[in-house]
DNA sequence: CTATTATATCGTTATATTCCGATATGTCAA
DNA sequence: TTGACATATCGGAATATAACGATATAATAG
């Protein structure tokens, strides 16, 4: 059964630029200071907080809590390494909402 | 370019409800009265206002307000014959926001 | 252990949404 | 034209969301 919540996150310009910005991390962040971030960014598409604020220029606790919000709804999976959290894109929850908007909406 | 406006449009229970309801008008709206509403509903799968009011169990001015929203962003469509306006599925625009949603997502 | 850095959570204020009742508009029948 | 009915629009009160700064927690470096 489909869930209201995934199109409450989805109803906020920068949540949806988030989902968009994480498709090709390498080419939107370019504010990678640290080795660490670099490699779980090419390997495993996941960019820590730090750059998608810098991105979204909102505070760090706005995008800190959408991107909760997000990972609630299964629209991303967070990987914590050492102090960073790495935010991806949960391919398989945007593939069963699309599914799902086919099936029941 | 996708619209927020429609997952504003989507994230709400009572909106997705109605979404559904107009799949199978006949099915689930048993409080008809008029032939002409009976003929609209079977032939087009178009349901007046005031069923929906009553499926809905808010307020008609809600309902009303509801409707438009969703005509607006293109998940419905309405159709006046006259003192009825029949809403329902537009599904061209709903096939759309499926494409959409998988290529920009 | 302490300081620093990254992220999460809390409390708050501004703004948006929900949903209502009252009222306006549009349509038909008498 | 008047009345009755269907729908749309308006104005408002309650609630939810947006987004911030301050603070708490987690992890590492020294």
């Amino acid at each position: 059964m489909i869930n209201v919540n995934v199109f409450k996150a989805l109803s906020n310009p920068t949540r949806l630029d988030i989902l968009k910005w994480l498709k090709n991390p390498e080419e939107e962040i370019t504010s990678v200071s640290c080795e660490t971030v670099r490699y779980m960014m090419t390997e495993k598409g996941g960019i820590c907080v730090q750059d998608l604020v810098k991105k979204a220029g909102l505070a760090q606790s706005t995008v800190s809590s959408y991107l909760a919000m997000m990972e609630q709804c299964e629209l991303l999976i967070s990987e914590r390494h050492g102090k960073w959290t790495y935010y991806r894109r949960n391919e398989a929850g945007l593939q069963q909402l699309g599914e799902q908007i086919r099936e029941e909406l």
